[in-house]
RNA sequence: GGUUCCAUAGCCAAGUGGUAAGGCAAUAGACUGCAACUCUGUGAUCAUCGGUUCAAAUCCGAUUGGAACCUCCA
């Protein structure tokens, strides 16, 4: 397997920490909305990373945390007169609706930061015990400028980020680029600490997490959103050099963008999608579908026409499912040898592009390849039903791999009589009969 | 101002030194009682300019255009 690294920006051989394990976090969402197609991205991306992992052989840990927690939270809290947890609950729960529908794992364990809270008040004590926090006025701060290598993830210069630091006349921070470990507050839901009554920074809830699900300070994978990059992942690193001398994670994964006809999804332009919305419309398999129609770490595009080639492309092999079941149904039983070497060859060049730092372009051309050699076998008439149950089999696992969901179609006895009648009409040229024939199976989708 | 990235046929998109995968759309044909499905054929010299090289879409430089991040964000 190899993977593009965003620690030094380049394809690599990946290793794992421990033999055949593999631990991954991905950061999760702020529940203070539904889910937008932005947020489809890492769901999608990551799940087809775990199940590629999954397919060759690890054993995959996966955690994934619910920031519940926020100001974004706190207002929308205020502004609906609930407290909130009705907020979060709500969200957590169409947040993970979204997740099912997309045909996506649940993670082994989903952290929320209010069930965390303790550990995270004990890891900023800590960084302020080692002398990279320090309080003022019950706001706790972490100390940029002791991290030699901070920048190590965004390739930033401490120099040129203070050029672009946006200074506050009233911070009372030591520098413009020290972030919030713990904020003073007591508006809003707020817990008790050493320092203050008040509530965490985000930074340092991941980092808390992962010692926390993981036992262990250094995990193999990291993932989340390109804008993550600087300053989140950024400052969890920072905070994990100064408390465990480790970078988090081996590999840090960054999934690119989605745009929307060509400009960024935002509230102001109001061309915000959700994902609800969109699987209504197409289902969950065209939004997955198109979405690793491009490799992940490029800039994603969707307009109509990219949804309706998705439709068009997902159709196409539903079609072929359809005539191979309908054909294996009416053949005698498991005639013919299938073909070892054709089965190999077609998963191989599939897996081979997944394990190309998941290069699901390809992944699909594999596919399609293997749908072609399915076509093929159903109207050659020297091809066996072996060979028919073989590539579909071998299809059903690339399909498991992407996520995608399409269901075989089940033939009852009165469905293989009308099969066998329909033929017959035709055989005799009664077309009048065939045409109703044709019809009661096309209605009960058969055809 | 700094950092990172991108520019391949109408559209989506692989390919990172040896003469351009795949899909959608289009078009011509085959199959079919008709239809659907399916199969076969047909298209790009890779933003522009210059350089390195026996050889470049692929490396280097410049230009043009675009994006993300530096502020909440997947």
């Amino acid at each position: 397997m190899k993977l593009f690294n965003s620690l030094n920006n380049k394809v690599e051989e990946f290793k794992t920490i421990k033999e055949n394990e593999v631990s991954i976090y991905v950061c999760g969402p702020t529940v203070y909305n539904y889910p937008h197609i932005g947020n489809a991205r890492p769901i999608i991306v990551f799940d087809t990373l775990i199940k590629t992992l999954e397919v060759i052989g690890y054993d995959v840990k996966f955690v994934s945390n619910f920031t519940d927690v926020d100001d974004k939270i706190i207002n929308a809290a205020i502004k609906e007169n609930v407290d909130e947890k009705t907020i979060t609950e709500k969200f957590i729960k169409a947040y993970n609706d979204d997740r099912r529908s997309l045909n996506a794992k649940m993670p082994d364990i989903a952290p929320k930061v209010t069930e965390t809270m303790d550990e995270i008040i004990n890891f900023i004590k800590l960084l302020v015990d080692k002398g990279y926090g320090y309080e003022i006025d019950g706001d706790v701060y972490f100390r940029v400028s002791k991290i030699k290598d901070y920048g190590m993830l965004s390739n930033q210069k401490i120099e040129d980020l203070m050029v672009g630091a946006r200074i506050d006349e009233n911070d009372k921070k030591e520098n413009p680029l020290d972030f919030t470990l713990w904020k003073k507050t007591e508006s809003g839901i707020n817990w008790d600490s050493p320092f203050s009554k008040g509530r965490p920074g985000w930074h340092s809830e991941c980092v808390v997490m992962i010692n926390n699900e993981f036992d262990q300070h250094l995990i193999d994978i990291h993932g989340g959103g390109m804008d993550l990059k600087f300053p989140h992942h950024e400052n969890e690193i920072a905070q994990s050099i100064a408390a465990y001398e480790t970078p988090i994670a081996n590999y840090w994964l960054h999934n690119g963008m989605v745009n929307i006809d060509g400009v960024k999804m935002s509230k102001s332009i109001g061309n915000v999608l959700l994902v609800k919305d969109l699987v209504k419309e197409f289902g969950g398999n065209v939004l997955r579908w198109m979405m690793l129609s491009a490799q992940y770490r490029s800039p994603l595009n969707i307009s109509n026409e990219v949804i309706e080639g998705a439709k068009t492309e997902i159709e196409k092999i539903r079609n072929s499912f359809k005539q191979a079941d309908v054909k294996l149904a009416l053949a005698k039983e498991d005639e013919g040898n299938s073909s070892e070497e054709l089965e190999q060859g077609l998963w191989n060049n599939f897996i081979e592009a997944m394990q190309d730092d998941l290069n699901t372009p390809n992944g699909f051309k594999a596919l399609f390849e293997a749908n072609k050699a399915l076509n093929n076998a159903i109207r050659n008439k020297d091809s066996n039903s072996k060979d028919i149950k073989m590539i579909e089999n071998t299809m059903d696992k690339m399909l498991y791999v992407l996520g995608i969901n399409i269901e075989h179609v089940k033939l009852d006895a009165e469905d293989i009589d009308n099969f066998n009648k329909w033929n017959a009409s035709k055989k005799e040229k009664n077309f009048e009969a065939a045409d109703k024939y044709r019809k009661v199976l096309m209605d009960k989708g058969l055809l």
